[in-house]
DNA sequence: TAGATTGTTAATCGATTAACAATC
DNA sequence: TAGATTGTTAATCGATTAACAATC
């Protein structure tokens, strides 16, 4: 059954909204679910979830629909959740501190390993349990441990630096928070940002042009 | 020349991206900026940044370029970063407090105004100067004071609730940083969420199938 | 069995790319 | 003027939706 022919991005960036769904569903004690009814629920149509479930096998059944703990399992291996990742933070300022002591890494399959700084201050102890190391011995934990991702909270003006150096390291990806758009070469490594600001930008236009659209509403009658 | 019909979100995606490489431009002291270039710079095509900007009207000249200076003042009037807009932070745990601290809110277009919680330790206080009030005085301050957007960083089985409290007080859209899928039916307010967990996980499969496919080279060669 | 719902192919729609006349 | 580069339309490509036979 499976495909798998160079999965787009619009598919990847669905997979784990249906992993997130399914976690709710199956929480709530949804046993099965059908892609119309799962579709109605993400607002999604019935089709697209086939067609996207397409891309890797046939999980359902014929007649009956999705069972909600196997689908999610299979979504889950899909990203890899089983893939034993782990993940270092680069800087321990406001951001990184919160991901530290907030993110549920071991959730989404990733294992935090240890975070990096250079400030004397927090270097040698520990956020959550977390060990905080210096800057300079980066090399030398990469080069002890397995190390999947890592993830920047650096200032902006260390971004680049630090990004070369984890890939000259060896990490396979760089969860980028830094509003730097990080430039990477190697086409085996991957970057991914998560941009405060576009985001909030986005949603400024939006907003944006729903009170131009209201505006002129209120001037058409009359 | 404004065109303007129904833009999609693929373009508005772009146009954040596209005012913070100007204003990187603009900081190198760069004047002038070709599609061509812009695009090289940006992994896009000239067509495409040609195409996304003729949705709005005419920036450019012929023979010559874009203005780096006022192309990117026009991308951001279209933004709306000029609209007065104003958000509050609801949730001042770890992610709220840094986000409160770091985020550069102005350089968005955004006027920070307030931040609620209903611990009562931090009730009262300030932080980074924006006052903090209990989260039982929200309808009160937005009644009081024209809010644009509300920040959610509270806990995950509050945010539903807080999030339809916003939307009843009126504003316009609701910037979600939990991880939870935030539902309103009033089609003239705007979610926009920023889901951590989603990123991590499309990172996960990315780096999962870059590996899986050096797996399959190493087995290839014999 | 009849009804429901999937897996899968085909049709449609929308977004990206190509092309080129207009013009600075 | 000649060269460069836009604005804008047309062609292509890819993603979504529709359709339906297979089958539980």
């Amino acid at each position: 059954m499976k495909r798998n022919t160079r999965v787009s991005t619009a598919v990847i960036r669905r997979l784990p909204r249906y992993y997130r769904q399914l976690s709710e569903l199956q929480e709530s004690g949804v046993v099965r679910i059908s892609s119309n009814a799962l579709g109605k629920s993400m607002g999604l149509t019935a089709s697209q979830i086939r067609q996207d479930l397409f891309c890797f096998g046939g999980f359902g059944q014929q007649g009956y629909g999705y069972k909600v703990d196997s689908l999610k399992e299979e979504i889950g291996d899909i990203l890899g959740i089983n893939q034993g990742h782990t993940i270092v933070v680069l800087g321990t300022g406001n951001l990184g501190r919160a991901i530290i002591e907030n993110f549920k890494f071991s959730s989404n399959g990733f294992q935090l390993l240890a975070a990096f700084d250079v400030n004397e201050r927090v270097v040698g102890t520990r956020i959550a349990g977390v060990p905080v190391y210096h800057a300079d011995s980066l090399e030398a934990f990469l080069g002890e441990n397995q190390v999947s991702v890592g993830l920047l909270t650096v200032p902006i003006a260390a971004a680049q630096e630090m990004g070369d150096r984890l890939v000259a390291a060896g990490v396979r990806g760089i969860w980028n928070f830094t509003n730097y758009e990080i430039s990477c070469v190697r086409d085996d490594v991957v970057v991914e940002s998560v941009h405060f600001s576009d985001s909030l930008l986005a949603l400024s236009y939006m907003i944006t042009q729903r009170e131009d659209r209201e505006e002129e509403k209120k001037g058409e009658p009359q």
